[in-house]
DNA sequence: GTCTATAGTCGGATAGAC
DNA sequence: GTCTATCCGACTATAGAC
């Protein structure tokens, strides 16, 4: 879709896609229009067709940006979780530990900020997936669910690639997107208006607790 | 807004109040046109001004329909919640049994073809609430996550209310509701294209595993 | 490369016949 | 009480000036 290289246009561009992310994550496709996105950026409309063609090719360029800044977020976990994979046989032990310090940087990252925005466009996904959830898995994003999945499986005890490991992998990563997920109920039941420091890090705190109790499984 | 008793008309708003449901809860509120909730009802695009007066209105009375649905569903487990708490001090054993069968009629809930659109509308209203939360939580649908928050609490030896037992109480309601919030993520690791009784009672079980454990804190 | 102006489409809500 | 026909506003995408 870029036409050229020029610093003005890579700008133009990258501003266009932040305002897509967050405001197609909002009020998602149909209810985000491309005046408020050109708006937010500070572009024309005229901008929009001209960097991407289309309304569709928008929201498919924010979903690969936003699997950019997730992957960034979480490479230096993924890097350890990799190695530590595919060195050979894991401890039970190991496996927990290793699954405690990979929630550090998941539930830090869904706690920000910046990925408010990142995880509803990716909610959104989840309920009605477009090309965008593809985009997304197979993206690092997509690696490193795999990954804590196969290592839920060792620290239980379970098969790994198993159903039940599967499942129980699943429930695992739902403790920590419980919060953005169930995020007013979770507001509500906290009787607090956004989340703190505080709360991210009881959070992580119970999850560990949780993980750590795999080991009587 | 209805204006008479009349069979009809009453079974015109059920149709489009059903319609509304499954349509806001796919493409959300500015993504469905009242054209395609009137079609899929089998009325006239009239018919909606007529009985809701505003697109808003009807949004708002999908909610209060999704809550009786969803109350009526839990109403069994959270009579039974209901006598157990308020009757006086309850064992750490004993809130455990009561917690694994709470989510029984939970997660069966979850994974009924009907509530996936009841849970495609309420996961909506998460990431950004409307008047529609308010009414969601104010119902028993409230009261039931109230109450299971409460019994984890005891059941971890948590203090009721603390912080941390609310926390925990969320990890646990996340446990069930990552197989709806990330509903894409879950079916693509189970390799599946739809979640099927199998699965649902491995999912049971495998929660019902973690309450358990709580027992070890 | 970015803008203004505009064409063409489709949305929600209303009017009035049946 | 429900329908068809219609208004009016807002949307996406294009054309052409700068």
């Amino acid at each position: 879709m870029p036409k050229r290289d020029d610093p003005r246009s890579v700008e133009t561009r990258e501003r266009l896609v932040g305002a897509a992310i967050e405001l197609f994550g909002l009020a998602g496709f149909d209810g985000t229009t491309t005046r408020a996105i050109a708006d937010k950026a500070g572009a024309s409309l005229a901008a929009i067709p001209y960097h991407f063609t289309t309304k569709e090719k928008l929201y498919l360029a924010a979903a690969s940006s936003i699997a950019e800044q997730v992957t960034q977020r979480l490479a230096p976990a993924l890097k350890v979780l990799d190695a530590e994979i595919y060195s050979g046989a894991l401890s039970r032990k190991k496996a927990i530990t290793l699954l405690e310090e990979s929630f550090i940087p998941f539930v830090t990252m869904l706690a920000s900020r910046e990925s408010e925005k990142w995880a509803r466009f990716m909610l959104r996904e989840q309920a009605a997936p477009t090309e965008a959830f593809e985009i997304l898995y197979a993206s690092d994003v997509g690696r490193f669910f795999r990954n804590v999945i196969h290592l839920t499986a060792i620290a239980s005890g379970d098969v790994p690639g198993s159903q039940t490991a599967r499942i129980r992998g699943l429930t695992l990563v739902g403790q920590a997107l419980a919060f953005r997920a169930a995020r007013a109920l979770s507001l509500r039941t906290l009787e607090r208006e956004d989340l703190g420091p505080e709360e991210i890090a009881a959070v992580t705190s119970s999850i560990r607790e949780h993980i750590r109790l795999l080991r009587y499984l």
